[in-house]
DNA sequence: TGTACATCAGTGAACGCGCGTTCACTGATGTAC
DNA sequence: TGTACATCAGTGAACGCGCGTTCACTGATGTAC
């Protein structure tokens, strides 16, 4: 069995370490210039190499852009599931609230690399097939709990708009695939709780809230509560 | 009185159009470069002109930027406005929808301008305060619906979490500044609605609702329609 | 254990490109008398 | 109505800069016998 990330020579570890700090400087450029302005040369220039020196490590500059969007998919997903896994089974509120919250607190500590991955488009760049997985992972998690809900006897709450038939074919796809045990009301309304939870942070870090909410956190908590209770989780 | 838009003479009538055909030329370089890389020289090269002579008309790349923003601001919250408006006053859930149908309308046929206002923001850029007003549209139109509904006694559905006292002040301020018949949960419920329409947006021009929503239009009128509900105005 | 060879990281120069902005200028359009 | 002058749009060259990527190369590290 070859475990990948524990190379064996000293070329091999040096090589994944260098490999780690190009994308640690990448990250710190991003603040400064954006994912469109991201330089290879900058990065380059920052760790003393000379710029050609990167390809030896990202065949290209968009290769690089992967890796960052992949790595920042994998860390706010990370985030999130250590939180929720950290909470009483039973405590679904509790769960879909530590999921929220982790994913914010890595958006807030990590802005750019959130903007990466949920701001606009890079133009010209197509995500690769291996950003799915990291990307899917909380969406994931919400479903585990909206499951472990509907086991339980919950539901979403409130009146019940019926589902266009237009919808139904997607529903019935995505309960296949990822969610069997729910309906096709609790999936949509899972699909809009994912939705209001990237929308509220992207308000926050994006500056549509700005001189409207202060205590970005309170009102974020507040929120998140209130779509809990819509999930009824609480 | 002098009417700012109807210019007197032959040359700032002429001014005027090229003004309006500058910015016309670089919402379209939009698509192909977004915003961080929108070049006053590609502007220039496609109107035939020499570089040098768009800074008669805008003094730098910014001004060019901030004046798409603020066009971008304004036809979406007038494509929203003129859309609300035609619907009888007394359907609060209709006034709703057509107002988040005609923001996703032009979201879809304006992408990379959509991308420019609710996308990551442009680093290093600093919206100006003229920006604030056009971009107050839609969440106006979402409150003047909401108030006509607290007025005639209704208000958001489902269980009632307890705001938290650090966001109590926004809300007051809130409702001082801009309506003044909402309680704090509508208030708290308004804004919520409001990142869940550009929220669900984003969702799908940016590409998170890909392979999963095919019918995008179907399942964002059910959503849409479903916050209504949320809000009480069904 | 020692040697020959292959692999690989990093260098430095070059290619070809685009960018924002400034400036002195020409010539046309507007204005005041 | 005609003329002198001021205003303005657009030109073309220049400054100084950065970019991604390629390529032949040197020298160090690893590997096989």
């Amino acid at each position: 069995m070859v475990i990948e990330n524990v190379p064996r020579g000293v070329r091999a570890r040096v090589r994944a370490e260098l490999t780690e700090q190009i994308k640690q400087v990448a990250r710190r450029q991003l603040a400064d210039t954006g994912s469109a302005g991201l330089s290879l040369r900058a990065v380059a220039r920052e760790l003393g190499m000379v710029s050609s020196a990167v390809y030896r490590y990202f065949p290209s500059r968009e290769e690089l852009l992967t890796a960052l969007i992949v790595d920042a998919y994998t860390a706010i997903g990370e985030q999130a599931a250590a939180s929720e896994a950290a909470v009483r089974r039973s405590d679904l509120a509790g769960r879909w609230l530590a999921t929220c919250r982790a994913a914010r607190g890595w958006a807030v500590e990590h802005p750019h690399e959130y903007a990466l991955i949920f701001g606009s488009p890079v133009p010209g760049y197509q995500a690769p097939v291996n950003t799915i997985d990291p990307a899917a992972r909380i969406p994931l998690l919400l479903l585990a709990i909206l499951t472990d809900a509907a086991t339980a006897g919950r539901g979403p709450s409130g009146p019940h708009e019926p589902i266009p038939r237009a919808v139904h074919p997607d529903l019935k796809r995505l309960r296949e695939q990822v969610a069997p045990g729910l309906t096709d009301r609790y999936l949509a309304r899972a699909l809009l709780a994912w939705s209001q939870l990237i929308g509220l942070i992207s308000f926050e870090l994006f500056g549509h809230l700005h001189n409207v909410i202060t205590d970005y956190a309170a009102h974020f908590d507040y929120q998140m509560r209130a779509v809990g209770q819509e999930l009824g989780l609480a």
